[in-house]
DNA sequence: TATCTGTTATACTACTTATATAACAGATAG
DNA sequence: CTATCTGTTATATAAGTAGTATAACAGATA
């Protein structure tokens, strides 16, 4: 039950983030369903060679975000019932994000076709690989 | 020729990271033209009430992304000859933003097209007030 | 000469990131 | 019962970032 974690410790974003980022992905191309486990924090710590409270951090904002459950003495599994429906507070918070992205693209001269076309390109990569399980 | 800041002190955004953003929804808003002059930043630091060094390290990147120039001792002004057109590059690390971004909002059941309307909106935004001078 | 530029240097505080150990309480397998 | 697995909590430390505070320098300009 292993998920492929990819990290690069490079990146200025922070590990945890990465971390949050890979399992979100998970969950967004299906390849991790509701009900499935996760590793417990201490054997992906260990596997991916980072420190145990690294991986907690990431797993209490996952849980904190509706993404994964997480039963005291049972381990973590994400979300049997879903995550969260993205609601008023979430769309703004999303345009929040989007808004400097938008903005420095205007000023560099791209289209708002072309700015979509990259969105529309993730939405595909995501759903293309739906139910892969590798 | 004051431009309007507004910071925002309890974001986990920094201040330096708020003030190159606002300073380039003004360039997108073509509220700041090519060539325009910008506050020192002794004279901008003093007008928001922070430190020096915050709004240089501001400008110094802003320099570095070829949003403004900074003549040694004639002042800081937009770059007269317009911001770099998005390249190759630009555009990875673009969809390498956007990324995050997407995974999060199809687990919580957004769809492509939503997603385009905000960036639409978000577009409509910085062309509409084209050219104000408030 | 006084005052304005950006620039550089140093020092300090506060916070974040990441690690290292250690311990606790509940569940479970032998 | 005991050993081992869970998540959780508590400390401590090191490194880096963010922000501030002062001070000084060199070139331009009024």
């Amino acid at each position: 039950m292993n998920v492929f974690i990819n990290l690069n410790l490079e990146s200025s974003d922070p590990i945890y983030i990465q971390l949050q980022q890979q399992i979100i992905e998970g969950i967004a191309k299906k390849q991790l369903l509701p009900g499935d486990a996760l590793p417990s924090v201490r054997s992906l710590a260990a596997d991916i060679g980072i420190n145990l409270h690294t991986v907690n951090k990431a797993y209490q904002q996952l849980k904190q975000d509706g993404f994964i459950l997480i039963h005291r003495q049972k381990g973590v599994v994400v979300h049997p019932d879903g995550v969260p429906q993205a609601d008023e507070v979430y769309k703004q918070e999303l345009k929040a994000k989007l808004r400097p992205l938008v903005a420095d693209s205007i000023c560099r001269g791209m289209s708002e076709a072309e700015f979509s076309q990259f969105s529309k390109e993730l939405f595909q990569l995501f759903n293309e690989e739906e139910g892969e399980k590798n």
